[in-house]
DNA sequence: GGTGTGACAATGG
DNA sequence: GCCATTGCCACAC
């Protein structure tokens, strides 16, 4: 067989959808959720890559769509990306517009409203 | 093509 | 229980 290196970088040139993906699942998340990193990342089958997700975020305004990265907070709950937006209180400001209440740039009951992915989607729809 | 980074997460002291 | 360190993986320079 050809071991042709263009056909492997092919293959890996699927993993550059990473950003869509992100972009894709970010847009699954429900009126009034929330979700994490770490659970994207997961659902994306890199559990450890939810640094990766924070960057597609932060490449956000690079996709078409928009994507509502004001629904993916981090693990503790932190509306650690806020100061991204437009402004540092529009992402509170669009939670609480979910009637996702936000206190402190904290998500209140981010346990209750934790939304993952990789169960309620339960599968790779690819 | 190597180095740095980054909107995190998990672990250790 | 909080602060510091490490791991991680893809992208930008």
């Amino acid at each position: 067989m050809d071991m042709n290196p263009s056909l492997n970088r092919l293959q890996k040139s699927d993993h550059v959808n990473f950003f869509e993906m992100v972009y894709e699942v970010a847009s699954l998340i429900p009126f009034g959720r929330v979700t994490n990193y770490g659970a994207i990342a997961r659902y994306l089958g890199s559990p450890q890559s939810s640094r990766m997700v924070g960057w597609a975020m932060n490449s956000c305004h690079s996709h078409i769509d928009s994507v509502p990265a004001h629904r993916v907070v981090n693990r503790n709950g932190l509306l650690t990306g806020k100061m991204h937006f437009q402004g540092p209180t529009v992402m509170q400001q669009l939670l609480e517009n979910e009637g996702v209440r936000v206190e402190d740039d904290k998500v209140v009951d981010f346990d209750k409203i934790f939304w993952d992915p990789s169960k309620e989607l339960s599968a790779f729809p690819e």
